[in-house]
DNA sequence: ATGATAAAGGCGAACGTTCGCCTAGAGAGA
DNA sequence: TCTCTCTAGGCGAACGTTCGCCTTTATCAT
């Protein structure tokens, strides 16, 4: 009906106020007489009336955005993180008054000159990081600029930011634990690359659950590569064609993807699944559940993560004290029949 | 370093000229003295100007953002569309001056409500939608409202607005066709709902291919429910279980997940996927390449999809003159050992 | 010499808010 | 009656752009 845009003015010209007072009282910085306010809200009311976030943002200087990047995923992987994070940041974001502006992933140098241009052209507040690793550059860009922003994943120890990651390496602990209470002692475990910040992480929950259940670490169950299911398949054929008295009878795997590779390699070599060989997954991918057999692996609470990520970063671009500057959320261990 | 704000007049001051006409110069609106061009351009660089985006929107009337909202999936689901398609769409739109604002996914009539106040407080020149179906209520609303949109779905046919959509259709028809030509002729169709809208579109596919090739449709192999998996498992052991001189020899779901649904129930029954029973999704999931066996699938461009819904909105925003009101991609049948 | 024309750039205004300060009138205390 | 203090609301300014129009100076043909 209407295409044109409603301002203050018309609503003080129909209120019969100036169009300032209109703004405080909306805004409730002034006390009016009970029969202005009224005709004020009847001419918001009856005109449909909401303020211009634009000029309100041009008035206050900022612009209420929270930039976010993620790292596309190659044709053959899924992200199905990027759903539930993305989702709970912008309903947290939109709940405390913010928008979450999403911009195109950059490969290397151009990356920091994405979110430099972000930055002067007043285009957002802060920032959300996601996929960080070690020296992760746009992590050492902002801290030079000191533009606030919140990680989700940490990066090298020595750099002091505010950061909200699950803690892998209770999650791996937890599916070792496991493993150990139902009597296996040859556990293998597919990591990532050792530059890998999370590969490490999650690897070390393994180590730690070994070693606090006596049992040496076999360096031949420790394998490193890329996270992909030829990588777990061709990782976990290798391991099932060492002697039957060193083959490992459980594998964990630190994604599912990998996992997914250990289960076809078991099939292969002829093996149950669960039965001859128990195999856990990380990630909980939707998928895992609908699996053959269905794939044991751990969840991580990622919306809660995106959550809490814009609820940081909102306190520091606000400049409210932080309660937390990190905060490393438990994932939990869903027990399927594959282990 | 700088953390104030560097603005046309800090750039003018600099190059010893107005402001203005410093803005005029970066928009190529005015000519000037080299010599003047090359002082602008050394303080433009020096101070790291970039224009601030607000105030440019603010001048513009225009906000220069695409609103989209998408729905919630159900924790057991993937959705294996978003990353790709809002991929797509934050590149487009990026190339052409634009950014993607999301905003939260609202049930019932506080959807259409999400999109007034988008529309009310100028946050956005037009909208993307996703996910629509029959007497789709935002579109009823949008066209009401002559407010730009596009829509990636088909919705009632008598509407007119622009939209871009798959083909399901052609891609159901593909799949059967490649059944019919593999010497199937009891072929099964796990379908949807009677008012899903791309639901009924595929469905029609089966029935063409079916048609052309003369064999008649057995109301007994089409059956519709939810797109779960534990709905095509059902259906399936159903399915099956009928006498054998009446069981189909291919099954095809109209989603991956109920053909993973499908895999778990021929399995069930001793059958071998693939030999015995053949079965085909729809979607290509990532993980259907990773099933066992492997799922063949129909794949959607749907990367294509969020591109083209980008150029129509952004050329009917800017009553730019619009080629094609409708865009009918074709999805692609990848043959997997499933069938 | 003179007027026309073009080039180079200045200036005021406006977009829709919010913020700070000002004012008119009423009520109250002395 | 005078002043002091509230209360309700008005008014100008500013945020950083862009747009349209104006002014100045140099160039050129007549």
């Amino acid at each position: 009906m209407t295409a044109t845009k409603v301002t203050l003015k018309d609503v003080a010209a129909r209120a019969g106020v100036s169009y300032q007072t209109v703004s405080k009282v909306l805004n409730g910085d002034m006390q009016v007489a009970p029969e202005t306010m009224e005709r004020i809200q009847a001419a918001v009311r009856e005109l449909g009336y909401r303020p211009n976030r634009i000029a309100r943002n041009m008035r206050a200087g900022r612009s209420f955005m929270i930039g976010y990047s993620w790292t596309q995923t190659e044709p053959g992987q899924v992200n199905h993180i990027l759903d539930q994070f993305l989702s709970s940041m912008v309903r947290e974001a939109s709940a405390v008054g913010y928008y979450v502006l999403p911009f195109p992933f950059q490969e290397g140098s151009a990356q920091v000159d994405a979110y430099r241009d972000l930055i002067r052209s007043g285009n957002v507040d802060g920032f959300v990081l996601s996929s960080v690793n070690y020296n992760d550059p746009r992590i050492q860009f902002l801290l030079k600029q000191k533009f606030p922003f919140v990680a989700f994943g940490r990066s090298n120890p020595d750099w002091d930011f505010t950061w909200v990651d699950i803690d892998g390496a209770a999650g791996t602990r937890q599916a070792i634990e496991y493993l150990i209470g139902r009597g296996h002692r040859r556990i293998a475990i597919l990591a990532w690359p050792e530059d890998s910040r999370v590969g490490n992480d999650r690897l070390q929950g393994y180590l730690d659950a070994m070693q606090a259940a006596q049992i040496g670490i076999e360096p031949g169950y420790v394998l490193r590569g890329e996270g992909t299911f030829d990588v777990g398949r061709a990782m976990t054929l290798h391991l099932l064609d060492l002697p039957s008295e060193q083959r490992p009878t459980a594998i964990m795997a630190l994604n599912d993807t990998m996992a997914i590779g250990a289960m076809a390699a078991a099939r292969e070599r002829g093996l149950g699944i669960g039965t001859d060989l128990a195999i856990i997954g990380f990630d909980d991918a939707p998928m895992a559940q609908y699996l053959f057999p269905p794939l044991t692996s751990v969840r991580q609470p990622i919306a809660e993560a995106g959550h809490k990520c814009v609820e940081l970063l909102v306190a520091l671009v606000e400049g409210q004290p932080v309660a937390q500057k990190h905060v490393l959320l438990q994932p939990s261990l869903i027990i399927r029949a594959s282990a």
